[in-house]
DNA sequence: ATTATCTATAGATCTATAGATAATGC
DNA sequence: ATTATCTATAGATCTATAGATAATGC
């Protein structure tokens, strides 16, 4: 996915695949060894937490051993980093062309729910879980952390631009208030239409309530679709 | 606290404490020395996570070698299901008695909202992020699941009471916004009044905005101040 | 030759227990 | 005698490195 499409797909041509053949051999998902580690260790993270998840737990549910996994990745930092910045990249991308399509504001924020509360529900599940990951702080982490005060600066600007004279909410806890509620999505039960709902109550947290919130959605929706292409 | 007022407070009296004392002696605070290990293990968590912490740390700040948490507690696990308790605890005492103390649905919300991040804010920091620490879903945590599991109720069903016709929300969700927009106070800058900008928060995601709200707001403060004693 | 795996292991933890010790209480 | 600490340590991890091995590619 990351570096187009290749040319011949490793390990996909004819019955093997380059390098010593695993122990337990498994059916072979198309996925890159990476991604299949990647795939991995977002499960185990969001069952039981970054820390208390062991290299050789990831290697297990990928079918390989332990040391093996350093053939990929430089260490179990390098995993979660990769998981965490894969998980904001897309929101990210679109979210300055939507603000800018959008003739609403109140549409331009229901639209970036929509996107934001997809992408998390698409990624591997337990991600979302992994934005409070204490570890997240320390300093090697920083392009995620930076690429999420973007995110929320979208948030809160939107929020700005929307709250009504005489709401008591401050939009810099707006923008933060969408933000959580937004990362809040992957630990609800699978409910239709869920993204729809959390983007109005976001809309009801600044403000925008009713018939306004009614057009913003519709809105919204058709922005969305014409900034984000349908099959992505 | 948990076992009454106690007739002669351990470790208070004259001089010395009872035991052998500390290597590192320490001006005395005051506290049990299972409040000091449960206010130096809430930092610790909060700052580092939970799996993340040794106990060879949390004595270390204690000022106590690592083998003397022993005695006061059975293990890592009963410090945090101590601290998850009583974080809840108090919310929960008082959501019922303010339910039936405000005549308007929306007056209980904005209360016990202003309560709960009240509670929050007022504990050790960094204890709302354990709540989403993956290791309490084990079963020994059962007691605060089942606790925050019967806040969540409340938060649902007065969401069910206010939701305007038309909200294109369902109650279930906004159970989860609510508890989520109060679990996440403590990770914002200390911000005058933000337990009740949180609190407003809420009651816009459940579709109370405008004059309504500012109602709920009064009638709300009214309502908590008689039920909670203004010095608990 | 290159790639992707394997086995083996060093070194650094970390949790929890056993048993000794130094205070106060009676 | 009771309480709260200490020292010492067993046993179980866990991360990361070194070097061998078994495929494919040319």
């Amino acid at each position: 996915m990351s570096s187009g499409v290749a040319r011949r797909e490793p390990g996909a041509a004819g019955t093997g695949r380059v390098g010593r053949p695993r122990t337990r051999a498994g059916a072979g998902s198309g996925r890159t060894p990476r991604q299949e580690i990647l795939d991995a260790a977002a499960a185990l993270f969001g069952e039981s937490g970054y820390a208390a998840t062991s290299t050789r737990a990831i290697a297990e549910r990928v079918g390989i051993r332990q040391a093996s996994l350093y053939y990929h990745f430089a260490g179990k930092d390098e995993i979660l980093r990769e998981l965490l910045e894969a998980s904001v990249r897309p929101t990210l991308d679109v979210a300055d062309a939507l603000r800018s399509a959008a003739a609403d504001p109140a549409a331009a924020l229901h639209a970036l729910v929509v996107v934001d509360v997809g992408t998390l529900l698409a990624g591997p599940l337990g991600v979302a879980a992994l934005y409070v990951v204490p570890e997240v702080r320390q300093p090697r982490f920083e392009v995620f952390r930076d690429h999420r005060r973007r995110l929320l600066a979208v948030y809160a600007a939107l929020a700005a631009d929307l709250v009504p004279a005489g709401h008591p909410v401050e939009p810099a806890v707006l923008g933060h208030a969408c933000l959580h509620l937004v990362e809040m999505a992957p630990s609800l039960p699978p409910t239709p239409g869920l993204a729809a709902q959390v983007a109005a109550a976001c809309l009801g947290a600044v403000g925008v309530t009713g018939e306004r919130a009614a057009a913003a959605a519709r809105d919204g929706d058709r922005v969305r679709r014409a900034v984000v292409p349908p099959g992505a």
